[in-house]
DNA sequence: TGGATATCGTTATAAACGATATCTAATTTC
DNA sequence: GAAATTAGATATCGTTTATAACGATATCCA
């Protein structure tokens, strides 16, 4: 082991990571990245009886009172049931209200309680830790082209498949 | 709908998003991504007869012959048990070998067979593809700022915590 | 007006992903 | 050579996210 060098037999290649060829490639780093950031910040909401995703849906609901579950979901680019259970352990929990829509008697408007809102601030804050800790290692410049790059990632993965630039957003 | 402008109510907003307060968060959009990403991968390798792990695993063994199964889950981040039910598949399709290693006779050394080289090459170019597809709005010089912000970012959280510059690579 | 159709929230279910605990066989340590 | 460790396998579980289908309500339109 450790001799001077050479043939390193690529099972115990000392130059280059195993994974160097997927290296390449946003995608492969993105997921594993995301793996790291889910267990980050789920170790910083667990305290407060969040996860990565509550958190998300206190945080629309927090801040676009009256919205729907299906809104909600949408927003979260998530299907409508997977809202469902989340919703019941916050509303159960007294954070979140769900009422009878009066212009539609199927729907429920969604808005955080006092309570709701307390819980949501905290959080926030953790959220923020979170975030510095995690992109420590970037500038600001840094941290803000990343966020370009993702968004425009996701919103070119969201068309169909053979769109490019139409604009067809009007 | 679309009447001139004023109080938006909020559950209607048209002019954010309703997660706006969320996308200020890099971990966020890097699970919006991970999402369009792990879909977009998984459609172009479903032809093949791969996803985006099994892909991984085949590209790394490929790549890195002789690997052990504790050494491949390590190149992935994933525990042990989790490479074992895809290396049965990729070996019961004879793209993969599990030859018992010599000095260790606990120990598979793996190796990609010719099949296997073969569905690499095809795969690794519909994964080229794929990352044209969702990079497509970027240019190469973001994409490439992107993956060392990833990189970074990955590498920062895999510290057990309160780490920051310490050099601990010898 | 009234039937077809669509939508809202819900339930049930399943696939994919990834972790932990435990087992065996083999290996290393002392 | 006994004890501790390691490699791979098995079993199991929790999380995440999707689909299908259902009851209730709302909308469309002939």
């Amino acid at each position: 082991m450790t001799e001077p060098g050479r043939k390193p037999d690529a099972a115990e290649a000392s130059e280059a990571a195993p994974d160097e060829t997927l290296r390449q490639f946003a995608g492969y780093l993105i997921k594993r990245a995301e793996s790291v950031v889910r267990t980050d910040v789920n170790a910083a909401l667990a305290p407060l009886g969040l996860r990565m995703f509550s958190f998300s849906a206190l945080a629309v609901i927090a801040t676009n009172p009256g919205l729907r579950q299906a809104q909600l979901a949408d927003a979260l680019a998530v299907e409508r049931p997977n809202v469902v259970a989340v919703l019941d352990d916050l509303q159960s929990r007294g954070l979140v209200s769900r009422e009878r829509a009066q212009d539609d008697k199927r729907a429920y408007a969604l808005e955080a309680t006092t309570a709701g809102h307390e819980l949501y601030r905290m959080a926030l804050a953790a959220v923020t830790e979170h975030e510095q800790r995690v992109t420590a290692g970037l500038s600001e410049r840094e941290r803000q082209a990343l966020i370009r790059a993702l968004t425009v990632i996701e919103q070119t993965g969201q068309r169909p498949r053979g769109e490019e630039e139409e604009d067809d957003e009007r």
